[in-house]
DNA sequence: CTTCTTGTTACTGA
DNA sequence: ATCAGTAACAAGAA
């Protein structure tokens, strides 16, 4: 599922690939998923030259030259942003399914086509992602709704401790708050708390100091190196050029229900429970 | 056929 | 106020 390192990853290619592009038109296959009328929302971008694509948590921005509208573009669980090339063959090759790798596909609700004819598809299997036109004004009430960028500067061990305190939620909860840190979804959660050695269900006051300090670095640490191997791909996840993320070789514990545990010197077998209303892995011997 | 999956929001009840 | 739990959204996998 797409998490803070996959639209990182989406994000800097996009910003590359289609950063001063005029949009020349656009396709609406699925209005829900735009939630502006289909109207507004054409005719604002037909003519439009991108300024800047950017990311708050998993929220991706895109802005205009000439425009303080922000088109705002979440993908849930399955979006993809792919880009395209005109003529290009989509890389990503063999597609086991038949033709899904050539673009559009039936997942592909909305198509931009730039001034010089390459394109960029938005698709989505279960149709939870939306696109959205926002005013500053707009804009600035939904990003209040974010807390700390995890791999900014002012997400520091001494804030971290303050938000700790008086919190009572379970520590995967924690994580997954998006209002507290931005950006962590179910496998980063997992992971994390795997590599700092505590457990998902363990109430966040119960931490003792260097295990708030190991959670901190951890969180800090595996979002940067997912972002390096472009992100984690489980099932669904493409990067803007449809290629799967490198990070799934370096799970430790996601998906790896009923395996043995690969902290060396542990002879658990990773197990998966519900928290936090998400499907959660741990190890019972070696996360206390 | 049923059950499970996931990000987010909305809602309920404690 | 705060938190836990669940439903809803959709469609595919098992």
């Amino acid at each position: 599922m797409p998490e803070l390192p996959e639209v990182e990853t989406i994000v800097r290619d996009l910003q590359r690939k289609i950063k001063g592009k005029k949009i020349k038109e656009v396709k609406v296959n699925l209005p829900k998923i735009v939630k502006n009328s289909k109207k507004i929302f054409v005719d604002f971008l037909v003519g439009r030259k991108i300024k800047k694509v950017s990311r708050r948590g998993k929220l991706i921005m895109i802005n205009f030259i000439d425009s303080e509208k922000t088109l705002l573009i979440h993908f849930k669980m399955t979006g993809q942003l792919i880009f395209q090339q005109k003529g290009k063959i989509i890389a990503g090759g063999h597609s086991q399914k038949g033709r899904l790798d050539d673009l559009p596909n039936k997942y592909t609700h909305i198509i931009f086509t730039f001034q010089d004819k390459s394109q960029l598809f938005y698709n989505d299997l279960r149709q939870f992602g939306c696109l959205k036109l926002v005013s500053p004004a707009q804009l600035t009430k939904v990003l209040m709704k974010f807390g700390y960028e995890p791999l900014n500067f002012d997400f520091s061990l001494e804030n971290f401790e303050k938000m700790v305190k008086n919190k009572k939620k379970n520590v995967k909860a924690f994580l997954l708050d998006q209002s507290l840190i931005a950006g962590i979804g179910n496998i980063y959660a997992d992971e994390i708390l795997f590599a700092s050695c505590v457990r998902p269900q363990k109430n966040i006051d119960t931490l003792n100091n260097k295990e708030i300090k190991l959670i901190f670095k951890n969180i800090k640490k595996i979002l940067q190196r997912a972002i390096d191997f472009r992100g984690t791909t489980f099932n669904n996840y493409r990067n803007a050029d449809g290629k799967k993320g490198g990070f799934k070789k370096l799970l430790k514990v996601y998906g790896r229900e009923n395996k043995k545990c690969v902290r060396r010197n542990c002879s658990g077998i990773i197990k998966k429970t519900k928290t936090a209303g998400r499907g959660t892995h741990f190890c019972s011997i070696c996360q206390k």
